[in-house]
DNA sequence: AGGTATCGATACCCAAGGTAGCGCAACACG
DNA sequence: CGTGTTGCGCTACCTTGGGTATCGATACCT
């Protein structure tokens, strides 16, 4: 499979030197033959994203459970072997490249964000907030320190952000 | 100057197509001069955030204040012509390339990291965690959207730390 | 005036994203 | 069983961009 050999090579060396002839010579495949099959690097990557991350856990009946499972979750994807990587990597790209901040916004971000505008009751602007609260600090921590967020900050993450977005109680 | 040449070339044409060629070129300078001075594009660049961002106002009094006046001055300077696309670039860049991470760290986080420390007198790793906070959020709202955040947001935003970092009020 | 340091220009190396074309194998279908 | 179609691997290639080496000119300092 393609995306296992994308993760593992990019946990491997990373972002940038996980090339594409490395990925596909990892997955036993040609280069074209990945190319055949994505337009892009960035797009291979935002889909082996999108396969790793699956569906957002939802189930929880209350809204602090709700959202404290969302993140734990999200931190805990974001802190899965290549994963973390991968995504930070695929971002950068993406900050000079609006057709692949495109792809990733409409395969990646809306997916997630209309799950939750649904399970949160929220406005569209709240959620992309929120996303960006939550995602921004994991990503940045990723990104400075090479590693992902310790679980200390992450209850932190969370109870700052719980106390933001308590039902009703929060501010705007 | 190369500063405001690196600048105004990251805004005309995104991070990426910002080559040191074309930088040079906008500076009056050849390449090679360029890289006499600067070990790296990416040194380069964190160079020019420095020169760009400058120091932090911490003159404010109460802690409120400071946090506040902290967080619309950081949201200020990203959303500056060029700025949020150079600093979203380099932060990029920095995922796969630990030398560039350790200059972006040394040379422009820790800076702020240690003022914040002394004005706020949190510990290292309470400030650390604001800043992954803030400029994460910052960062990711840039590169999903390509706009900087808008005012309304970073209000949003600046709320969310105070109650997390208000006067020992805050959790753990 | 002479030595030195700096700059500009050119030419180059290398890695990596992305493309084109060829030939082969597997599979479907009559 | 033969034939056509499809998909894949492979090789070779193009282009861009980061980074380096070299050389000649210029300017500055003594």
């Amino acid at each position: 499979m393609v995306f296992a050999a994308t993760l593992s090579t990019v946990q491997e060396l990373g972002y940038a030197r996980a090339t594409v002839e490395r990925i596909a010579a990892a997955a036993g495949v040609a280069k074209t033959t990945v190319y055949r099959r994505w337009p892009s690097k960035g797009a291979l990557i935002v889909d082996c994203l999108l396969d790793a991350f699956g569906s957002v856990p939802l189930e929880a009946s209350g809204r602090t459970e709700l959202i404290t499972d969302a993140i734990r979750w999200t931190a805990a994807k974001i802190g899965e072997p290549g994963v973390g990587d991968a995504f930070a990597g695929v971002f950068s790209d993406a900050v000079s490249d609006p057709a692949l901040r495109e792809i990733l916004s409409a395969r990646l971000q809306d997916p997630y964000r209309l799950a939750l505008q649904d399970a949160l009751g929220e406005p569209r602007e709240r959620v992309l907030f929120l996303i960006d609260v939550v995602v921004g600090t994991l990503l940045h921590r990723m990104g400075m320190t090479g590693e992902p967020m310790a679980d200390t900050d992450v209850t932190a993450l969370i109870e700052m952000v719980l106390a933001h977005f308590a039902d009703r109680a929060g501010p705007a």
